[in-house]
DNA sequence: ACCGCCGGGTGCC
DNA sequence: ACCGCCGGGTGCC
């Protein structure tokens, strides 16, 4: 009994107790349990049927959840029930408790499902006119292997089962209708096409919704058609009262045709949705002008606009960004206090306005206002006639003191605009029955914007970039040891930017005790972008993801499912999207059903995701044209040709790499070398850039035995050395990029946990996965953090001398600058001391540059993309870029030209690094030059590189072992063996 | 619940 | 009367 207790499985959920809040809210915390119990559970593929039972759900009396004839309920175990241990819960596919299982049955229900040998279904078959229970029918599934202990069990609680019924491995589509195992009408998907079907899911749903929205003025860059569609999706799904899909109303019930659930209470809808275009397709700025034109009632965010800032707008000067970009100060996300300031108008359409006294307002009158306020707003017509008028206009002081400020002569004004706006309550969406919203609703205005680290300045930048200099926008960012943790100042805000990390820590540190500041908050809106980076619900991210408060919810990202169907159910769940919010349903209406190949299983997903997705690629087209016409991009490469200085002391180390790597081959103990591989790879890469590279990497790999301290930093200097080179960026156990790079006495890179599983795993010692040397764990080395980009910033002085590469990028800089000194260019190396290296010439030649690796501060980071992406005619025109600084979604568009310095061993490093300048809101065309050392290794990685990405399209089930051959071959090729 | 079960009241017909 | 029978109170787990 104990034993089987302590292993709870999914039905079970010990730290639940419901019996703490029988009340009004327990509905709620019944969903939650049900989704924390069906959490835990583990794939719902593969089972089968073991067979069904009639049996009677008692006590519905005393609960309120209601089960028509033919819907689904759900089987929850309730282990710290004080009546009874093996309690077992049902209740209906809204998450409302019907009632108990009755005591026999739960008795022997119990058994079964705390020991993990059972998922249980529920329906109730039929209706009876029984107040106080009614009846069930329970089907029983589980893997093969279980079927007779299954049986077994509860053949010794009086429960039998007859077992030729109760074989079958289909579980079809039926839903609750069928009480009987039925054969499968169409013959199930193939493993290959549910594949297809599965990595299309997404991309059938490229499509152009008809309809544009204009964003409201507030939004200083015009959107392009693609971007007025998706807002005008956007708007109509957070507007319309239209029902979730699946759902239906019949006759003053709404009806679910999955789980023939029937409410009368209409279901909560998705006021939200997934955002899945493609990158750079501008999620950003469809999002940004989302939160300005859709406040609420279809209206756009009032805020207030200093007239005073009109003229400058266009102009992104510094000094605005500074006053949302500091975390952290109460005061930081308020804009200076500047003249008049008046409130946006509410409406750009010619809508009938009722005024005070009842009038029809003549749409005309109207237009007047809003010919005003265009002006106001207007990105290049700041101009002083017309805001003299506006200046006119306004109108004597006493009326609301909220709306009024000190303008520029000392007289307080309000413009009469706002009242207009503030009549203007007639909703936008006609034809949408637009959703009515209670006074709580209403009084909610902050939308929050969850992201990764990497892409926060963006969002800065882009409410910077797309938001007119006048208006008042108060963006709040939530991140540093400042940050402001007052829950109702949060929400004063219109927004709100904070990263995963920031809101997993603060939910992590309130949990026990309190709410943390964004969990206490009533959002109006919560965005999550990039939101494919939360997929697991149990992790700390995922809890605090999904407890957020907000009427609104949306999810960004380019790739909305990585893996498997699994990863959807968690955008699902933050969507709550009845009923597939909790697992319990998801698995058993979409999950199992798809994964077993049920056509129908597979086109209800479908219908799901196409409700909520908007995604359009970057071959998509409106009306016939492409979406995003990105000017031409040129590929080049440039052959470096060495001195005879270079090449001679190139040609003796290649000379000595093959002797010793030939070797190694002769007595096939290439991967035990593997180091000494990779540092004879590195000096010919070296040679090929600059000697002065050469210079740190001496250590002898073979030495012999020195000191532990010695020999602890000569693996460090390796480790150090292989991360740059890039060369082992795959992990052999996870077969993934290395995350915490640890490196092995002989000299294999893994990812620490991966290795630390490996030596878990082994009895007693372990051994390397590569070259099986033994080694402990003690004897793992990993790189002093603060060293990881580490690198002398190069004092090259007076013993500074040049290359032939260093020559040929200065050439091509000189020239370009001749041409047209307003282009910029960015020059890539995986060296960060090759960046150092070209500083000097760079220098001397009078060019103006920054640089961006890994060493930057995120603040920092910032302020250096902004100085390059400025266009101020003294602002720097190039930028030298370490290729693995930043992550995605840089936006480096100011450059036009790419230098790539040497070559990459991952060609898609290389396709980023050429994205972040070739990619929207590029105007010129971009030319990318990859330098390439004639005769040298490095003609010989790009072969490679060709290879590998013919590898990767190819393959898919290669083998470990096969790895392990490909590189020997690699390192065959690039040695010229 | 038009049941079953419990427990107090009651006790030939 | 340490039973049977009657009828009211009661009722999930």
């Amino acid at each position: 009994m104990a034993s089987y207790r302590r292993r709870f499985g999914w039905h079970s959920h010990p730290e639940v107790d419901i019996f703490t809040d029988r009340s009004e809210s327990s509905a709620e915390s019944l969903s939650q349990a049900i989704r924390a119990a069906a959490s835990e559970e583990p794939d719902a593929d593969g089972s089968v049927l073991f067979g069904q039972l009639q049996g009677s759900v008692v006590g519905i009396r005393y609960y309120t959840g209601v089960v028509n004839p033919g819907e689904m309920v759900a089987l929850v175990r309730q282990p710290n029930n004080p009546y009874d241990r093996n309690a077992v819960m049902v209740t209906n596919a809204d998450g409302n408790q019907v009632g108990h299982i009755k005591k026999e049955l739960a008795a022997a229900m119990a058994v079964v499902m705390d020991s993990n040998l059972v998922k249980v279904e529920g329906v109730v078959p039929y209706r009876t006119n029984n107040a106080f229970n009614m009846p069930v029918t329970l089907s029983f599934w589980g893997t093969k292997e279980n079927n007779p202990i299954f049986k077994q069990r509860m053949a010794v609680h009086g429960f039998k089962f007859n077992s030729d019924v109760a074989m079958t491995t289909s579980y079809g589509s039926q839903g609750g209708r069928a009480r009987l195992p039925k054969k499968p009408v169409t013959t199930p998907l193939s493993a290959e096409e549910l594949k297809n079907a599965f990595d299309d899911l997404f991309d059938v749903l490229v499509e152009s919704k008809d309809g544009e929205k204009e964003a409201s003025e507030l939004v200083s860059t015009s959107l392009m058609p693609h971007q007025k569609q998706a807002l005008s999706w956007m708007c109509a799904c957070e507007n319309s009262s239209k029902l979730p899909p699946f759902w239906e109303e019949r006759g003053g019930l709404y009806y679910n045709s999955l789980t023939f659930f029937s409410a009368k209470e209409r279901p909560q809808r998705v006021r939200g949705g997934i955002l899945a275009d493609d990158m750079g397709l501008g999620k950003t700025l469809t999002t940004i002008a989302l939160i300005l034109t859709n406040f609420h009632q279809g209206m756009p965010l009032p805020v207030k606009r200093c007239e005073g800032l009109t003229e400058t707008a266009p102009s992104r000067s510094e000094g605005r960004v500074d006053s949302t970009i500091v975390g952290g100060a109460p005061s930081g996300s308020r804009r200076p206090h500047s003249p008049q300031v008046v409130e946006t108008p509410a409406e750009t359409q010619e809508v009938p306005i009722v005024s005070k006294d009842g009038k029809k307002k003549r749409p005309s009158v109207m237009l007047e206002d809003l010919d005003f306020a265009t002006v106001l707003g207007g990105p290049t017509t700041g101009t002083k006639p017309k805001n003299k008028r506006a200046a006119k206009r306004a109108v004597p002081k006493d009326e609301d003191p909220d709306l009024v400020c000190e303008s520029t002569s000392g007289a307080k004004t309000k413009n009469r605009v706002q009242r207009a706006a503030k009549k203007a309550v007639v909703p936008k969406e006609v034809a949408e029955p637009c959703i009515k919203e209670s006074a709580a609703e209403l009084s909610a205005r902050a939308t929050l914007i969850i992201c990764p680290l990497s892409v926060l300045s963006n969002w800065l930048d882009q409410f910077e970039q797309h938001v007119h200099a006048d208006v008042q926008l108060n963006v709040y960012l939530y991140y540093g040891p400042e940050r402001n943790r007052s829950a109702s100042f949060l929400a004063s805000q219109d927004v709100v930017l904070t990263t995963y990390n920031v809101l997993a820590a603060d939910h992590a540190v309130a949990i026990p005790k309190n709410t943390s500041p964004l969990h206490a908050a009533q959002w109006l809106r919560v965005v999550l972008d990039e939101g494919h980076m939360i997929r697991n619900p149990n992790t700390q991210m995922g809890r605090a993801v999904l407890q957020l408060q907000a009427q609104r919810r949306w999810i960004l990202s380019g790739t909305p499912i990585q893996n498997s169907l699994k990863d959807l159910w968690m955008l699902l769940a933050f969507l709550r999207l009845k009923p597939f919010d909790i697992k319990e349903w998801w698995n058993r209406i979409i999950q199992r059903p798809v994964s077993q190949g049920d056509r129908a299983g597979l086109s209800n997903l479908q219908t799901i995701v196409r409700c909520i997705t908007l995604r359009r690629t970057k071959s998509s087209t409106v009306d016939g044209r492409p979406l995003v016409a990105l000017p031409e991009k040129m590929v080049c490469m440039e052959q470096v040709e060495l001195t005879q200085q270079e090449r001679d002391e190139y040609e003796l180390a290649r000379l000595e790499g093959q002797g010793t790597i030939s070797s190694y081959m002769a007595v096939g103990t290439v991967l035990s070398n593997y180091a000494d591989v990779l540092a004879i790879l590195m000096r010919l890469r070296q040679h090929c850039c600059h000697p002065d590279l050469l210079a740190r990497i001496t250590s002898d790999l073979t030495g012999g035995a020195g000191t532990p301290a010695e020999l602890r930093e000569r693996l460090v200097e390796k480790l150090r050395s292989v991360l740059a080179s890039g060369f082992d960026e795959e992990c052999a156990v996870c077969l993934e990029s290395v995350r915490l790079p640890v490196i092995t006495p002989c000299a294999h890179v893994y990812c620490r946990p991966c290795i630390a599983k490996v030596v878990a795993s082994e009895q007693e010692g372990a051994r390397c996965p590569l070259c099986r040397s033994p080694f402990s764990i003690s004897q793992l080395v990993e790189v002093p953090p603060e060293e990881l980009d580490g690198e002398d910033n190069g004092a090259h002085g007076e013993g500074w001398r040049t290359s032939s590469k260093v020559e040929a990028l200065l050439g091509n800089l000189v020239r370009i600058r001749s041409e047209d000194s307003s282009i910029k260019s960015l020059v890539v190396s995986q060296f960060t001391r090759f960046l150092s290296i070209l500083e000097t010439p760079l220098r001397e030649q009078g060019f103006s540059f920054v640089r961006l690796d890994g060493t930057l501060s995120q603040k920092r980071r910032a302020q250096v993309i902004q100085e390059f992406q400025s266009s101020a005619p003294d602002s720097p025109v190039v930028m030298l870029l370490s290729l693995r600084a930043g992550g995605v979604g840089l936006n480096l568009t100011a450059a036009s030209r790419v230098f790539l310095m040497e070559p990459a061993w991952n060609p898609a490093a290389e396709e980023q690094c050429i994205d972040r300048c070739h990619r929207m809101g590029q105007t010129r065309k971009v030319f990318v030059t990859k330098f390439i050392v004639k005769d040298s290794v490095e003609e010989n990685m790009v072969k490679i590189q060709r290879g590998k990405q013919d590898l990767v399209e190819k393959a898919f089930g290669s083998k470990n072992t096969d790895r392990k051959a490909s590189r020997i071959d690699d390192i065959r090729a690039l040695m010229d063996l």
